[in-house]
RNA sequence: AAAGCAAGCCGGCCCAUCGUGCCAUUUAGGUGGUAAGGAAAGUCCGGGCAGCAUAGAGCAGCGUACUUCUUAACGGGAAGGUUCGGGCGUUUUGCGUUCGGGCAGAUAGUGCCACAGAAAUAUACCGCUCUUAUGGUUUCCAUAGGAGUAAGGGUGAAAAGGUGAGGUAAGAGCUCACCGGUCCGGUAGUGAUAUCGGGCGUCCAGGUAAACCUUACGCGCUGAAAGACCAAAUAGGUUCUGCAUGGAGUUGCUCGCUCCUUUUGUAGAAUGGGUAGGUUGAUAGAGCUGUCUAGUGAUAGGCAGUCGAGAUAAAUGGUGGGACUUGAUGCUCGUCAUCAAUGACAGAACCCGGCUUACAGGCUUGCAUUUUUU
RNA sequence: CGGGGCGUAGCACAGUCCGGUUAGUGUACCUGGUUUGGGACCAGGGGGUCGCAGGUUCGAAUCCUGCCGCCCCGA
C-alpha cells in the first residue's frame, strides 16, 4: 500500500493525520517554517507510523464560506499530492504535517504550488541533518 | 422584433488524463458503478426520531390570533370575507375588475399620551349671546360681575360623528333629511360576513394591547456532541485463592489450631464501571416520476414504474483540448483571429415540511408601450 | 451543531429595561487665552445614516420583524 502509493502520486485516507492526540501533539511540540502564505508544521515520528500524514487546515475567521474553504483545501492537498516524493524515500523517520494557509485572498493553484514545493525542499534538508546528526 | 413588469422553470456542457469518498467484485495488483443544492445557506418556525420526566387538573411561562379548509405539524399553504392604498374599465363618486398591505378585544380593568394648548378624558382662553351694576357723548360704547353656549379662532398626531336645512338671544342631535355608528330580529351562507326591516340622538363619548392585560387555542424538558453497543494501554474498585504479616483466645513457653464487621503486603485468576479509539444511530423516505379520480384550490386517494451522496481532522480537485456566453483588441469587417473571464449565488453533516435571504445568464407564459411589415 | 452577547462622534463608553426636551461623558481634533517656547491648565467650537431595511406609534437609538458584521461559551 505505501510503496504503490508513493509510486502513484496517490492521497488515501493513511496519509492524512487524524486523532485528537495526535494533532495536539503536534502543534504543542512541532517545529515550523513559513513561507507565505503556508505555515507548515512538522513532528517527526519514527517509530509507529508507516508514512508521511498530512493535515490540511484553512482558519473559518479568514474564509467565511465553506466554498472557499473547501476549494483551497483541495487545492493544497493536490499540489502536496504531486509534489511529495521531493521529501525522499520511504525511510524513517516520517512526519506529521501540517499545512495552515493564513493568507486574506483564494490564491491559483500555481502560485500555491510553487510555494509549497520551497516548503517541501526545506523539510528535505531538515530530515537529511537529522539523519547526519544520528550518523 | 426591441426594451419593461409579473409568475414559473433551468441554472453549466463534452473529451482525454492524474487523483478522492463509498459500494460491488476480485488472489493481495486491479476492474466496474456511483458522488452535493435550489437554495445544501441563515437557523426563523413546525414535525419525525431518541433519552429523561409524567395519575388528573390548575397556576406560571412561551407562542399564535378575520373565517373555513389543508396537513404528521406549523407562525406555512389554499379559498373566501372585510378594510386601506395603487392601476384599469364603466361612470361619475358608486360599482366592477386586478395587484399589494393589514385584520380578536380599548363599554373587563390598570398605565401612558412629551412639547404646545384654556383643557388630553376632561375643559370656557379668545370669541358669541343675554343680563345686572356703574360711568359716559344715553340709538350705543366702556369697565366690573352673573348666566348661557362647543357654531367660529388658536394649539396639537388627536379636542365628545359628517353635510345640509330648520331652530335659537346666541348656540348645540335641540329637531329633521341623507350618510356613518350601534343594538335587535328575519333571510342567505359551515362560517367570517352580506343583505333587508325595525329600534336608539344617553350616538356611553380619542389613541396605544409590536404597554401590562383579557378571551380562545396550542406547547412537558433536552437534542445525533441525543441514545445504543464493542473496548486497548495505564492507574484504581470488588470477589476468590495461595504465601507472608498484625491482633485476640487456647498454653508456663514455642509450634499448631480457632477467631477477627479480616490489618498490611505480594502473586495469580475472575469480574463490573469506564477513557482513548471504533461500530451503530445514518440514509427506502410524510421519497421521486408518470397517470387517473375527487376538489374552485392547497391537497388527498388509487394504479404503474423507480432507487438519486452517506463523509466523520470530514470525499468532487489539478492539467491539456473543444464547444457556448460575455468583454476587450486587431483588421483583408467575417456570423474571422487573438487575449481574458473557466464563468451567478454557493458545499450535504440525523432526516423531512415550510419561511427568509443570495443569485450571472437562459427559456416559457401573461400584461401594457414603441417601431416595422402584411 | 447548539447557546449567549455586542454594534451610538477618530477611539473608549453612557442613554435602550419603562418611546418624547439639543443623543450625553471622557479622550482625540480645531480656535483663543496662559508661557520666552512646549506640556499641563482655562474658555469656546466642530464632528453622529445611533450597523442596514421594513413595520407599530402622533413620535423610535429605545418596541416588533428580517438581514449584515464582530465577539464569546459548550466536546
Amino acid at each position: 500500500m505505501v510503496d504503490s502509493g508513493r509510486f502513484r502520486l496517490s492521497f488515501s485516507k493513511e496519509e492524512r493525520l487524524k486523532g485528537k492526540k495526535n494533532i495536539e501533539e503536534l502543534f504543542k511540540h512541532g517545529s515550523s517554517f513559513y513561507l507565505h502564505p503556508l505555515l507548515l508544521k512538522y513532528r517527526s515520528k519514527a517509530a509507529d507510523v508507516q508514512c508521511n500524514q498530512l493535515l490540511v487546515s484553512v482558519p473559518k475567521k479568514k474564509f467565511k464560506r465553506a466554498v472557499d474553504r473547501n476549494l483551497l483545501k483541495r487545492r493544497i492537498k493536490e499540489a502536496y499530492r504531486v509534489n511529495k516524493n521531493l521529501l525522499g524515500d520511504d525511510t524513517a523517520p516520517f512526519f506529521h504535517i501540517a499545512l495552515i494557509y493564513l493568507d486574506q485572498k483564494v490564491l491559483t493553484y500555481s502560485e500555491i504550488e510553487l510555494k509549497l514545493i520551497e516548503l517541501l525542499k526545506r523539510l528535505k534538508n531538515q530530515k537529511n541533518k537529522e539523519d547526519e546528526k544520528k550518523n
